[in-house]
DNA sequence: TTAATCACCTGAGGGC
DNA sequence: TGCCCTCAGGTGATTA
């Protein structure tokens, strides 16, 4: 389940093999994602070169002359670059082929993830506009959690996964980051002080910087662009744990939902 | 305005 | 072995 880590990890790994490149041919296989992909893409892309790959938040965005490829992995999607013409599989949805044989391929067995287009400024996409800071940028720190959250009653990791608080956070990283912060997942967001709250900024940024030096966090079904799962969910330390014993206090860790997802933590550790 | 819930989708895993 | 059910989760839309 692609979270900002794993995106990162792939705009590195697809960037090298397609930036530069002309586009000859889409092929679109299955147009039903989250929103329906644009069924004019085999004719608008053709010809076009691709001019960068970058990241904003957890949408990829494959730039060209004529405008802007918007790509999300959703849940379960990935992109693997194919050095020449192979068979399709099973949910290998989109083939982006390229003058010079190489095929940037999009499968998501869920279809929880988009590929739009847009020939505005991404920037200003409806889906971009709104977001909050990118965690590892400088204008996220604990000063910025601290103002969001007054008067906030939500959880604290509803609170940090929320797009317009702070971009990327998901689920995984907010139980991880939220356990090395010692603070405890259901605290309300307008009740914790700015001192603990800058070391949750600096722990989301650790958590995320380690998560991209492995190269994501293989649960399921993500794999890299090479076809290559990530290593960081063996550094993973609660989530996926419960009933495990916590690594600090060697408690049993407890699982709960919040706001309807999954959260494990360390009822000593965590307050 | 804020918080919670729903919907989308399919594969994995558990129970029988 | 096979069928059925539940769960997992990112995020926009909807509801309270």
């Amino acid at each position: 389940m692609p979270e900002l880590p794993e995106v990162e990890t792939t705009v590195r790994g697809i960037a090298p093999h397609v930036e530069g490149q002309v586009i000859r041919q889409v092929v679109i296989r299955q147009p039903q994602l989250r929103w329906p992909v644009p069924v004019n893409l085999p004719e608008i892309l053709p010809n076009l070169t691709i001019r960068s790959v970058s990241r904003r938040a957890k949408y990829l965005l494959i730039s060209t002359d004529a405008g802007t490829i918007i790509l999300h992995l959703g849940m379960s999607g990935s992109l693997r670059i194919l050095p020449k013409e192979k068979p399709a599989d099973k949910h290998d949805h989109i083939d982006f082929i390229f003058n010079n044989g190489t095929i940037l391929r999009y499968n998501d067995p869920r279809r929880f993830g988009a590929v739009l287009w847009t020939t505005s400024s991404p920037a200003g996409h409806d889906l971009l506009k709104d977001l909050g800071p990118e965690p590892l940028s400088s204008d996220f720190d604990g000063m910025h959690l601290y103002r969001l959250s007054r008067n906030r009653k939500a959880p604290i990791k509803s609170f940090v996964m929320d797009g317009h608080v702070v971009v990327g956070v998901g689920n995984i990283y907010a139980n991880e980051a939220l356990f090395m912060a010692g603070i405890h997942p259901k605290r309300h967001a307008g009740r914790i002080a700015l001192a603990r709250y800058q070391l949750l900024a600096d722990c989301i940024k650790t958590v995320l910087h380690s998560a991209i030096e492995q190269g994501g966090t293989t649960l399921r079904n993500f794999v890299n662009e090479a076809g290559n799962p990530g290593y960081f969910k063996q550094q993973l330390r609660v989530y996926g744990r419960a009933g495990q014993p916590c690594p600090h206090c060697l408690r049993p860790l407890t699982e709960i939902r919040v706001t309807n997802r999954s959260t494990v933590f360390c009822v000593n550790c965590q307050h």
